[in-house]
DNA sequence: CCAGTTGCCTAGGAGGTCTAGGCAAGGTTA
DNA sequence: TAACCTTGCCTAGACCTCCTAGGCAACTGG
């Protein structure tokens, strides 16, 4: 009875579950719902994907190739803050405009995953933004968390609102927050604190 | 034939579902393993709890309470930068003692519960951070943001694992973020980027 | 001491995850 | 052309979580 195919695959799924993502967000991307979603029964995507947790594990290490994609191409011939800039907004424009897919890139990943997946390519990236501050060493690392952490930060309070409906947009302060971002690379304290005003 | 009441109540619930939280993470915290941890069975819960969310929006609240507790105490009697390191170590201390508790206090609310949470107090704690700084208006809105955004985006990316088993130890870059913060703190840029060296 | 309230119960439906096994369409080989 | 095999999706069903409805028994207070 049954006459045209679905045309499953798992790289479909994947994509489809990662709109998914950004229309319902990530926690409420399930089989039962992707298999709605494309007229079939829920039994049917577990030949091409093995389980739920699966289907999520591959919707992150998209997110992470994408995401790493679009900060390649801002990085792209720019340097300095010129390249700091490029590299801040484009990850938080991406966390934006796929909020689903931003926070499927926050699962935690077992270490099989996390080898495989994008994110040597952004401490890489990131690395190279900060070849414009002659930062090395201990303090290179250092930076790179600190860049991680503020960006991964800001974005993720802003999305659970965590800025409220202050006067000040989270756009103003965003810009605010990079320029201290520059001034901090500029001058990068030496081990054991700098005391002086 | 039953004996002995479990004597259930919405407070014993939650701090139960906050230790339940911290072992098996936040994720998981369900009303069924509630129950079962009670010995009762999952409708009994009903009465004191009216849902799932509940429970965990309470969890939420309860953590951002203890955290702003943690960090008021921490904070006591503290200026400028011994200020700013007992509060981030506070902060990053609570989300490393409880894992669980700390998911819970990034879980979105909705802006009635937001109300009536202790994050007002996260922010005027940070607020009490900065007059050690000197920064007023629009430049201490961006550096409470800035300092939130660097604190819950390391303690968040040290918890998924995001620092790798590198040589240098997410111990020791804590105190080299926290050198850089207070540096750009001191020395905040005005509006519109400084560009000298 | 009896009435009302409270605390936990049983029963059951809806929806999600996942396994086992089946059948039929399409491509392969003789 | 026929037999074969693989692939794609199916049904059936077990198990879990969430939640509602309704019930009984044990406390509590007038």
């Amino acid at each position: 009875m049954r006459v045209a195919r679905a045309g499953l695959t798992a790289d479909r799924l994947t994509r489809a579950a990662a709109e998914l993502a950004d229309e319902v967000g990530f926690e409420n991307v399930t089989v039962s719902a992707l298999a709605r979603r494309f007229g079939v029964k829920d039994a049917s995507l577990y030949s091409h994907v093995s389980s739920a947790r699966e289907l999520r594990t591959r919707v992150a290490l998209l997110a992470l190739a994408e995401l790493a994609d679009e900060v390649a191409a801002a990085l792209a011939g720019r340097a300095g803050r010129d390249a700091l800039v490029a590299f801040a907004d484009a990850y938080r424009d991406y966390a934006r405009a796929h909020p689903g897919r931003y926070a499927a890139a926050r699962l935690p990943l077992d270490p099989a995953d996390l080898a495989a997946s994008a994110s040597a390519r952004h401490s890489e990236m990131t690395r190279a933004v900060l070849r414009g501050y002659r930062l090395t060493g201990d303090a290179q690392t250092d930076a790179v968390r600190l860049l991680h952490s503020a960006f991964h930060g800001y974005v993720s309070l802003e999305a659970s609102g965590g800025f409220g409906h202050q006067p000040r947009t989270a756009e103003e302060s965003w810009s605010g927050v990079l320029d201290a971002l520059d001034a901090a690379l500029r001058n990068w304290p030496s081990p054991g604190g700098v005391r002086e005003a």
